[in-house]
DNA sequence: GTCTGTGAAGCTCTTCACAGCG
DNA sequence: CGCTGTGAAGAGCTTCACAGAC
């Protein structure tokens, strides 16, 4: 299938990285209950797109289907961990210990899926050196110098917005490239590093939007 | 430019409707540092959209822009909260009320946005009749009738991933038809709702393949 | 001159539909 | 048969580029 000759181009779309979580865990689910393959209607019910899309996503990355039993569930789940970079546990920092931040700590959702949060850091002095969830947190001051000793690649902020674009310039330089940024404010992505942003209100305007009374004639699943 | 001859078709995509969100923020702070226009290369710049992208949107529900002056900043942020459904404060209903809901509450972000969370549910007894950032928490079986007297139309969703589904077909069924779900599990949409997903780890995993060592050749803002 | 609104072109992602294989 | 992988068509969104207004 050709992708471009000899070159490192991956050449997979941003969504169908997305809809890969989606089917890595559902793959993943599967393989607990026993099941050794799905075929690719099987699994586009379950993640609600269609075959067609299923078929393009895993055949975006190399032929893994088997045209009588479909795909294979252990090992199809293993290549897109590999594709993602979750087939090792990765080490996140926390940037802002307040409510979310707290929240995050303490939610165990993330090392089902890989990411373990390994470091804290707040700016209030009150809480550098308290422990929150296990993790001790650090100061601000100690960003560079305990960010680069763990290797740290992927920071959450859950800070105030004042001083926010500051951190995240002082993280990448200090070695951090992707970001996951809960404070809703707009910011500058030092090159190289990539910002995602989950403003939660924004969602909610969205569903204000979608869900005011008048509107017929709009899919149920945006 | 004719959308459907007398339809009530807005026509807005949902593309467009999450940037007008941003338009707003934006166009709000510009309000309050006294701002009274704009011109749409300037609002691009502060998005970090293209031009044409800002007068499309602007444009496509209807032209608000004069040429000499550009976009009215107040008259603009009105209208787009007239488009969302933001022109008035909305009740929203919090579902689970564990470490992540509770971050929720006493977030305060939403309140500014046009949002408030003036109900709370858990399914754990020992939290209903208490009292969490002054919302008083009510028993899961208080759903419909709590949610109907208070005319809730959106709720977010923090709970544990069992039983997720029959609480979105109640509060369906109590008129909620907005949901924005922060449980990583995959659900059915009632028939009229709208679900929004926020899945962290998700989000993690792009970020994670994103910056992961090779892949130039990419863009910096997906 | 500057800037908006918008046809038309361009681009990206999705779906169709079918060859090929078991 | 039924299913995968894929060229080709389709749909949707973005950008270009320019007419018209000032």
């Amino acid at each position: 299938m050709t992708n471009q000759a000899g070159s490192k181009t991956p050449q997979v779309s941003l969504r169908t990285v997305e809809r890969l979580s989606l089917y890595r865990s559902i793959l993943e689910e599967l393989n607990q209950e026993g099941a050794q393959s799905i075929h690719s209607g099987q699994l586009a019910a379950l993640v609600d797109v269609t075959p067609a899309q299923v078929r393009r996503d895993l055949a975006s990355f190399g032929s893994f289907g088997n045209v009588a039993r479909g795909y294979d569930v252990r090992r199809m789940a293993r290549t897109i961990s590999e594709i993602i970079g979750t087939d090792q546990v990765q080490d996140v920092a926390l940037i802002g210990v307040g409510n979310l931040g707290r929240a995050l700590l303490s939610y165990g959702g993330f090392e089902e899926r890989g990411f373990h949060v390994s470091v804290a850091f707040d700016a209030d002095p009150n809480k550098a050196g308290r422990t929150y969830a296990g993790r001790r947190c650090h100061g601000i001051d100690e960003l560079e110098t305990v960010l680069r000793a763990s290797d740290i690649r992927i920071a959450v902020l859950a800070t105030r917005p004042e001083g926010l674009q500051e951190i995240i310039d002082r993280a990448a330089e200090a070695g951090v490239r992707g970001f996951l940024n809960f404070v809703p404010k707009m910011t500058t992505t030092p090159p190289g590093c990539f910002i995602e942003p989950i403003d939660i209100s924004a969602k909610l305007e969205k569903l204000s939007f979608l869900s005011r009374p008048h509107d017929e004639s709009r899919k149920e699943r945006p």
